[in-house]
DNA sequence: TATAATTTTTAGCTTTGCCTAAATTTAATT
DNA sequence: AATTAAATTTAGGCAAAGCTAAAAATTATA
């Protein structure tokens, strides 16, 4: 498997955890930043190869063989994060590009000597869960932050926008995983919050709260 | 930098080093595995770089940016396998291959901090040296056990041959780096060895004793 | 030194993965 | 239902990195 292969599986089991219909070739390209003909090229090549089902202009899923290939490939990439952020002290937010290179190195028993030698974690630094050696994933009840209502106390447990910007915003506002969220305010006007991070009170927009996983 | 060039730039550092003259285009395809014509092609394109002197028909050496950039990818290549033998428990003879696919992550942070998670070591775990970040490298003084001479003392600091095998050969005579050797006697019909390994005797051909450093 | 053998390069072809532009299919709108 | 708009695919091309076969340069040998 190539790693642009890797890359067009891992993108559509992606988007399908969002939505769980057929993959448009539209949004493939949109997400992957290339072009939808280079798109149609590689889903072709790939349903050759039994890991996507494809019909012309309908759109595509994963078969099981593939599903099953990018869980193993997102285990590595989150695998590979935990690395960095626990062994070598990266911050959370500078991860990504580097998991991105890792996650292709071609080795089971290295991915599964990096897991043991970590604890076996079952979340990666953004609270994504880690799907083990036979692919299966332990979820967790979440709730994004914005869906919750006045005076409800929850603890944050992930982020869905995983960039460098967002994480570095929730640094400076001092919120990181385990930290406790109580909801003082909704503000109707704009859907703004006012909330207690654990002994500050700040207000966060309603994008900010959408972007945060609390339980 | 593309996988392919580092790889031409890595194995064009390692043939300078045993013969230091300019290298043949034949040498470094058979070296490869791969046809003369093809290093051709990626000698014009490494020169274009000012990675290498080339000179059609008179070989190529590398320019001060290209061995740089060489030594970088064996410092890589060194610390990766250290990662794999001293904290994921992996023997001597399977990193190469896990190795040379870690070589070519792009990090400059992330070689430091794994270099530092090492604690700076100085040599990998066939006794050969990893250069700095700057590219410098302790030279350490070595010999080959076949050119010792009887009752000579030393200890194994390095092997030459890297191949699997003969690690594991290594391993089943209870030869590793630090064991002490001393020779017993040097059979001048086909040069192989008598020697002492920590409490054992045992016979090794002039090959293996070619292969091993003492010091 | 002329010729043979070897080495190296060139020329032209293949595959992978991407692109643009044009054609086709599907979806939306009047 | 017909037409327009949008999405998707096809066709044809490009660059990287490899290959084979033929040409050219270098080296060895008679």
């Amino acid at each position: 498997m190539t790693f642009s292969e890797e890359n067009y599986l891992k993108t559509i089991y992606h988007l399908t955890s969002v939505s769980d219909t057929d993959i448009s070739t539209n949004a493939i390209a949109e997400k992957m930043e290339t072009k939808a003909s280079s798109v149609t090229d590689m889903l072709k090549k790939l349903s050759e190869k039994d890991l996507v089902n494809y019909v012309k202009y309908q759109g595509v899923s994963l078969t099981d063989k593939g599903k099953l290939a990018a869980k193993m490939i997102v285990r590595k990439h989150r695998l590979w994060e935990c690395f960095l952020v626990e062994k070598l002290d990266f911050s959370w937010d500078e991860v990504h590009d580097i998991a991105e290179q890792l996650e292709h190195i071609k080795s089971e028993k290295l991915i599964n000597k990096l897991d043991d030698f970590l604890g076996n974690p079952t979340e990666d630094p953004h609270g994504d869960p880690i799907p083990d050696a036979n692919g299966r994933i332990i979820k967790v009840e979440k709730q994004l932050l914005s869906e919750f209502e006045k005076n409800q106390i929850g603890i944050c447990v992930g982020v869905k926008d995983t960039s460098s910007d967002f994480l570095k915003y929730l640094d400076k506002q001092e919120i990181a995983l385990g930290s406790q969220i109580e909801i003082i305010e909704k503000e109707s006007f704009d859907s703004s919050f006012r909330i207690r991070v654990g002994s500050k009170e700040i207000t966060i927009s309603n994008k900010i709260a959408s972007n945060l996983y609390i339980k």
